[in-house]
DNA sequence: TGTTAGCACTCAATAAGTGTGAGTGCTAAA
DNA sequence: TTTAGCACTCACACTTATTGAGTGCTAACA
């Protein structure tokens, strides 16, 4: 049996009034309310079948029908039309981002709080990974209690610190820092080997009195340290809209699953050939999700993909609004990102 | 009337019973559970005089009883007896939580996530309020996309770094971070005024060819990042505890109320002179907490409250475990603390 | 005089029965 | 092919017992 274009308008009439009420839809409504000059009898008949086809699922003889996983999926694949995002709202969102345009976290929170403003649902984002950090400088200070605290900064103004307990007075400290300061320096941080960190074994032992012992040690915490400066973090917000479509049971079951960043993170990793990634109900293939969608966008820096920005609904979420929400403020991000990472070379 | 021995113990089996159950408590299980000697009818009657004092209250004429606000509070002042937390466990908390001895936002969040895990209700926790960070070192650096970035380091290795959108070389920078660390090196945050800042006015605009405009913006730059180095954040832990006592309108309002940080830091300031503050119910003043209890302890850092570590669950808490694990927990912040700051002197 | 057995009473919670109405599928006529 | 009409279904709301945990009161007892 065809898709044919009645058949279509009906589908789409039967999806717009769901995502609307939350409520099974009969045929009078949708004979009532869009204009397509058929009765109600008609409408049955063409429901009837797109049940058949797979499209409508009936809860049970004498309730209306609501839309499947798959007719979901045709709506966001051949039906949706573009969702426009009104100009006010984009005045808005581009003059909170900007405000706060130059350190990373901030940004990337303000996203995820701006997203799940216009959305209402549960934000995930994480902070873009930066296969390639510069590193612009390294320090090493002394502290009190018998601690050394490293310092990385990296050109586009990341700062990695990380306390080392190893004791060294105010000479030794800045000695050693000027030893990794000149091995790392300029270099990124995935050119940054094991071996390039032990190449500076020689010159430390030369300079410093220390045990072979805090010399691994410091070795050690150094690649440590620039390892996770590439580590992505990852931010949820408005947990709580959750609530609002799930009962209790299912949402404290999706609070769990979401305290879980590191499956998170792998999750929200879509395709990252396609910008933008929809999962509907049972296409997650984690039972926590099977009635919600996931809806991610990948943003990007220097046109490679960065980090996702995702969102987390109901199955009869507004796709459009979503998804033209979400492109909106990734393309903000990778504006911000630009400026932040390959600067106005051109100035 | 007066609370004699045989009411308090029978207002003692309520509360235990109350909290174990959540049901209200009637006269029959009290008389067979503790061996009182009592037959349900004494046991009635004194039910009946314990409701007439205001510790006792009935849903509804055929319900038991359970304990009212006042009844917790006696119970917490007068009945409470101490908890004994298992060796095991302390012995598992000192080792996870002097895991990240050395930095200070792991422990703090550790410290929560701890809480959050020996008493499975909602935990909040506040980075302690350092009104003495001594600065060790100041360092500008000159960053891509036309901005610099300052760093303020500590004497106990928090590190604050802040984006100025200023276009600088990086002699210039280096320049004008030596000036600011020349000035500030040493200082304590709360002896730093913005005279002081001023101060350095002169010595710069000999030294670098600024604008005007461009100088006054780096000094309320550095002020600002000063007053930022004692700000205290605020974690929340293990909000969906709140389902498990709260029917989901509540919750919702719950996490509402969760949200807003700065109240909340405001809330969890209990009277500094003591170190465990409960709050019962309707002796939270705000309206979201009515019907739940806030425990908090102060942690301190030299024998001066620092910050606060804290608890929301529901009125019925095993408020004996809490205080103890509470208790202990924040003993052991002190005591990292006090590693971290003052430093093994005597060594 | 305090304690307790006994009894009538209350009332939330549960179960069982009953409409109601929104919705269906099918049929037959337009 | 469409649609009016009709019998049918079934969740939901409503009403009406039924149950049982708990009470307060009274009178008898130690």
């Amino acid at each position: 049996m065809e898709l044919n274009e009645r058949k279509l308008r009906i589908l789409q009439a039967v999806i717009d009034e769901y995502m609307g009420t939350a409520e099974p839809v009969g045929s009078r409504v949708i004979s009532k309310k869009n204009n397509l000059g058929l009765s109600s009898a008609t409408i049955r008949n063409e429901m009837a079948d797109l049940e058949e086809m797979g499209f409508l699922i009936q809860p049970h003889t004498s309730a209306g029908r609501i839309p499947s996983d798959a007719a979901y999926r045709y709506y966001v694949n051949s039906m949706m039309k573009r969702y426009k995002i009104g100009v006010k709202t984009i005045e808005q969102l581009q003059l909170a981002l900007e405000q706060k345009i130059n350190q990373l976290d901030s940004i990337i929170k303000k996203a995820s709080h701006i997203t799940s403003a216009l959305t209402d649902y549960t934000t995930i984002i994480t902070t873009p990974e930066l296969k390639s950090n510069s590193i612009k400088k390294c320090e090493l200070v002394s502290l009190s209690g018998g601690c050394s605290l490293l310092i990385i900064i990296t050109q586009a103004g990341i700062v990695k610190n990380k306390i080392l307990t190893l004791s060294l007075d105010d000479a030794s400290a800045a000695l050693l820092g000027e030893i990794i300061n000149k091995t790392l320096c300029g270099l990124c941080t995935n050119d940054i080997t094991f071996d390039k960190i032990q190449s500076m074994q020689n010159e430390i032992s030369q300079r410093l009195d220390l045990s072979p012992k805090a010399l691994i040690n410091i070795l050690d915490f150094i690649y440590e340290a620039i390892e996770e400066l590439d580590d992505t973090d990852i931010y949820i917000e408005n947990e709580k809209s959750i609530l609002k479509y799930n009962d209790i049971e299912k949402a404290q079951k999706m609070f769990t699953f979401l305290e879980d960043k590191k499956n998170l993170k792998k999750l929200i990793k879509g395709d990252p050939n396609s910008k933008v990634n929809i999962k509907i109900g049972s296409e997650n293939k984690v039972e926590e999700l099977k009635d919600c969608s996931l809806v991610t966008v990948n943003y990007s820096l220097n046109n490679k993909t960065a980090g996702q920005l995702g969102v987390i609904g109901p199955k009869r979420m507004n796709y459009a609004k979503v998804v033209a929400s979400l492109n909106c403020i990734s393309e903000h991000i990778d504006k911000i990102l630009y400026q932040m990472y390959i600067g106005e070379s051109g100035e």
